[in-house]
DNA sequence: TACGTGATCACG
DNA sequence: GTGATCACGTAA
């Protein structure tokens, strides 16, 4: 079952952020269907300095603006493109970062995307998982329950750790918060 | 640890 | 227009 839009607009974006470990990420893009489970993934948020939205509404950042339960899709250091769920109101500009996923369909149109024969490692970081999966500026502002971009429940369960989120010195103190949640011992996490 | 890579944004 | 910066990945 896909996830409805109630559950990307709740107000709690660190509560998302956790909830979506266990979760199935779907694309279906040149009729090549990929999914993986989120293991690892980063809360952010508009009321704080790691957030792309802390400092107001720019083109780039727009899509965190609007309501949840669609994507928001950048270039990172010019080459990664990172992808994010945004969460809840307008204008209330909250998204989650995936960070990593174990993959669970499709893993021979992931290895040709990556451009590798082994499936270690194939989507253990944010600008990967992308790669694999398809994801591109394309896909950015897109609907989570789209026919080609989409979240749907999973089965699993298990411990979930908490961390520092990764890269965002330049926040400050606001660095230090636990906003970095992981499947506990899952051999796909980032780096 | 070092650096490629190019869009983005705050300046004038 | 310009320049510093960046929610990464790989090699060494």
């Amino acid at each position: 079952m896909k996830l409805p839009l109630t559950y990307y607009r709740g107000e709690n974006v660190i509560k998302i952020a956790k909830d979506l470990i266990g979760k199935r990420l779907v694309t279906h893009f040149n009729k090549q269907l990929t999914s993986g489970v989120v293991v690892e993934t980063e809360a952010y948020s508009f009321v704080e300095k790691g957030c792309h939205a802390y400092k107001g509404m720019t083109p780039r950042n727009a899509p965190m603006f609007e309501p949840g339960g669609i994507s928001y899709v950048y270039l990172c250091y010019g080459i990664h493109h990172l992808f994010n769920i945004v969460t809840n109101g307008k204008h209330r500009a909250d998204a989650v970062l995936i960070r990593a996923l174990q993959p669970l369909e499709g893993e021979k149109h992931m290895m040709k995307r990556m451009q590798t024969q082994t499936i270690k490692r194939l989507t253990s970081g944010p600008g990967k998982l992308t790669r694999a999966l398809g994801i591109t500026l394309a896909a950015n502002a897109m609907s989570l329950r789209s026919a080609q971009l989409w979240l749907e429940d999973g089965l699993w369960s298990g411990d979930i750790e908490a961390k520092t989120r990764i890269g965002i010195d330049y926040a400050g103190e606001d660095a230090l918060l636990p906003w970095r949640f992981m499947a506990k011992d899952n051999g796909w996490i980032s780096k």
